[in-house]
DNA sequence: TGTACATCAGTGAACGCGCGTTCACTGATGTAC
DNA sequence: TGTACATCAGTGAACGCGCGTTCACTGATGTAC
């Protein structure tokens, strides 16, 4: 057994660690009040063996990023799987697919919710971050969440065009999703004593609207 | 000339040139990293009088919160001037109001990127730590946030009122309005090299498609 | 009017502490010959 | 097979620095009598 790659899947145990102490540091005291001696501490190395991971606190904030990206990757690829757009009932009024809209609205929300649930410390850092006071870590959310935007951009076009619905202009819809979302997922993340379903469901009522906005303008183009 | 007040007066300014000092701090390099002794520094005055003027750092915090909430209520006041409603005109489909739409939200944006200008560091602080990791600032920021809500959803009520219209939900449109513009104006912030007003631009269709989603909703029902 | 005392914004020395970073080191593992 | 050398994650001592906070102080002003 090649020992060589143990030595590997070691360091990177250790560089996990570290990942996971500040997190749980980020949590109670925020990304910027982060320090490499706090951080070795919780994990549990000593402060100099930081220097074997990252050469600076904000390259670890980088991955830090890059793993909250694949979290919300998966969570917009699940959502994708559940959301639809089912054509609306004959009695409804053409300018009300109202319950069709909630059928992508709905989903989309619920499982960023979930997400959040799951990866809270990994996504407040992205939400938080994405204007704070590291340039590194600004610029690293700022492409995520511009290849974020892109990826759900898309699976509302595929939803358009397989349901022959017309949402308009779906990157400016996503990124006005993922604004929504977002605050309102950060809502719940700092408000520990509010309903998570309370939130859930005005940002839900929220993008309803945008939903019906957009379906109804490009009804009437 | 009574001498007692004018000593009053000093303190003020020296409160106040402590509060610019942080505001600048804060620029670069984020609320978090504020300390005492730089505030100090910034503002000339020697570490302990600090302690002349305020308990802690977060008292001055909450003090600066104060501020920002009075920009942002004297810019909701100036876009309530601004923002009307006009009839549509007969030619116009009932469901496309969309020129009238745009003199609610444009003025909106526009008066809000405007106080943007002027008043960067105050703004930043209020978005930025609304989520941030002092509880005193957060707490601060959601009850100011609250009432600008209410504030905002009222002169849409008013709004609404006079021209006849029907806007919904408008405490919920009053805080997608605020999620949104925020969000946006962050963007701006903290993004100096992009054009604010291709932001801005991208803001107002935003709410122009929530504004035709409540609209049409609320004709529908 | 003069004198003693109270108020209060601002000061400077001093404290103990946690920080980032450097340095030379250890000890386990892999490689060359 | 044995021996010398290379690699590399992790260590512990040491450094100089900025931090928050305390303390007793200054000096200008107002007040009591």
């Amino acid at each position: 057994m090649p020992s060589r790659k143990e030595l590997k899947n070691q360091k990177e145990k250790t560089s996990q660690a570290l990942i996971q102490a500040a997190l749980k540091l980020c949590e109670e005291e925020g990304y910027a009040s982060l320090s490499l001696r706090s951080v070795a501490r919780k994990a549990g190395i000593a402060p100099t063996s930081f220097y074997r991971h990252f050469r600076e606190i904000d390259e670890m904030g980088v991955e830090m990023v890059a793993q909250a990206k694949e979290v919300l990757d998966d969570c917009l690829e699940r959502a994708r799987a559940k959301m639809t757009f089912p054509a609306p009932k004959k009695n409804d009024a053409p300018a009300f697919p109202a319950k069709s809209i909630e059928c992508v609205t709905r989903p989309f929300v619920e499982t960023f919710v979930s997400a959040i649930g799951k990866n809270h410390q990994l996504l407040h850092l992205f939400f938080q971050e994405k204007t704070g006071s590291s340039k590194a870590l600004r610029q690293a959310i700022f492409d995520a969440n511009d290849q974020l935007t892109d990826h759900l951009a898309e699976t509302l076009a595929l939803i358009a065009q397989t349901s022959k619905a017309a949402f308009g202009d779906t990157r400016l819809i996503a990124e006005a999703m993922l604004t929504i979302a977002g605050c309102s997922g950060m809502e719940i993340m700092v408000h520990p004593e509010a309903k998570p379903g309370d939130i859930a469901g005005r940002a839900i009522r929220k993008l309803n609207l945008l939903f019906q906005g957009a379906m109804t303008q490009e009804q009437i183009k």
